[in-house]
DNA sequence: TTGCCCTGTATCGGGTTTGTACAGGCTTCG
DNA sequence: CGAAGCCTGTACAAACCCGATACAGGGCAA
């Protein structure tokens, strides 16, 4: 449930125009607290949302909102709206870095984040916001420093995300990381984040994690599975080496690749390949523990 | 069992907030001694962090205290092993991280973390406890991958830290970050959260950052000033080509060097050393900005 | 063209929420 | 014993939200 303010910047409308909607098209129905505050659920958000899109297309508001109030399926748990101008969502973000305004990259992830709950919005939108600036930073578009400064914005969000995941304590281990010299490791944060949400104790171990350290994590941990993350094709050759120490030091060890590049990885043996988005690798290796 | 005011620096909420807190929101139910005073568990300090977590994040405060009442599990309790007396305050996360065991690397982290501000613990007790984690690892004593799992909990609660601190907007702008090929950079994050503490907007780069791309940040952003990191003697080489470089980009920038080994590049010019410790070099900074 | 409706935005007076501070008194600890 | 810490209760300012209203610009019909 979110205040008015709060589904202002997860829906993009404004405050006035959300009361204006409310009162004029009856295009939501908030519950309200015991002194009249609006508290919105993500049904609502959804229909404003909706509606705000119409007419970024053309309606007018009043056959945007009978539309949305008609076809209330319409008004789907779709998150990904392109912004106004039609730029996709991540071009802020690279625009921000490329100025060294930082207070513009928070802005940015602000509304990255702002548009719904971590597994809605992480591989929609945040991902490949990053993908974008890294993209950039190879065509010359923006600077490593540039690519530093946002990169490393996303990373400490990811990273408070991950704390307040909290630790069951209780439920299975899981191993995390990426191998040898393999360094892009937002993803491989994302996926920890996915996981811990789901109740999974991850030993997050980062990048370039050598080949003998997975071994010696894995003997001195108690974990039950591993995910080594594959992110360039340049990644195969180690994450591979990485799978074969991992096999022979602890037979029993569910075995997992996830990232873009872990397709290239199929043949090996009896190691899970995961999807590429995050929210479902997480929920597919949940599925094999226990 | 926490006093009140102990609980505070653990959780990160002022004293009054928390009796307001628990007043309004009935979000924890501390113990009381005979005479009245509050005594708080870790459960408790994990709720207060959760909630102030969620407010961060947006959430209205009654809204946060509703989420963190109704999924208790969110806040799980976490148990510090009792180290012995004597041992320095980063044996135990040195030990946690040996075993592999993340509750117990936080745990460490919340008692380091929870004896006092952050001015008052980065330098005599986190950043020690940072170091030890490195010679542990050049010893022999932890793997890499250990090393990685507590530095990498570390480098996440000093992020939080440097988000915490929020954009005045108004301040100077400094860039912060370490020369090509440095990679340690806990103690340039560290230095950067101080810094910001003071009002100062922090442009944190990271690590291994190219001397063109020194030169660009400094040229494409409103920078003041420069502190470049020299962690080791390796660094002092590189270091000293971004400083010239700068120089020769940008006559007006302030630099200044940081890190346990700034000391050997004295010589350069008019370049501040600043003082190994990062409050005092932050302060130092300060003084010369505006 | 003129006048009217539609629609997004701004403002105003008034109530609510929330973080912080203070006063006066009791407790703990060196 | 004195300083520091903690208690309850109260107060307060800033931010937030409410309903109502006003208003400007565009579209559209007379």
């Amino acid at each position: 449930m979110y205040t008015i303010k709060q589904a202002s910047l997860r829906s993009g409308v404004s405050v006035s125009l959300m009361r204006a909607w409310e009162r004029r098209y009856a295009v939501v129905h908030p519950d309200r607290t015991s002194s009249g505050y609006r508290l919105y659920d993500d049904d609502g958000i959804s229909r404003l949302r909706a509606m705000r899109g119409l007419i970024e297309h053309g309606w007018s508001a009043r056959q945007a909102a009978s539309a949305v109030l008609e076809h209330p399926s319409a008004a789907g748990p779709r998150v990904l709206d392109a912004s106004p101008d039609g730029s996709p969502p991540g071009a802020a973000l690279v625009s921000a870095a490329a100025q060294y305004d930082l207070a513009a990259v928070e802005g940015a992830l602000d509304d990255l984040f702002g548009r719904g709950s971590f597994e809605a919005v992480i591989d929609e939108l945040v991902l490949p916001a990053a993908a974008m600036l890294g993209q950039a930073w190879a065509s010359g578009q923006i600077d490593v420093a540039a690519e530093h400064l946002a990169s490393g914005a996303v990373f400490r969000r990811l990273s408070a995300l991950f704390d307040m995941g909290g630790l069951s304590g209780s439920g299975p281990q899981v191993l995390v990381g990426l191998p040898p010299d393999s360094r892009h490791e937002l993803g491989a944060l994302a996926f920890g984040v996915a996981l811990r949400r789901l109740g999974v104790d991850v030993l997050y171990l980062g990048a370039d994690v050598p080949v003998e350290s997975w071994v010696d994590a894995a003997a001195d941990s108690a974990a039950q599975a591993a995910v080594v993350g594959v992110v360039t094709a340049r990644d195969i050759p180690p994450a591979s080496e990485v799978a074969a120490a991992l096999r022979a030091a602890r037979p029993d060890l569910v075995l997992a690749f996830g990232g873009a590049s872990a397709g290239g990885l199929s043949a090996i043996g009896d190691v899970t390949v995961l999807p590429a988005r995050v929210v479902e690798a997480a929920r597919a290796l949940r599925g094999r523990l226990r």
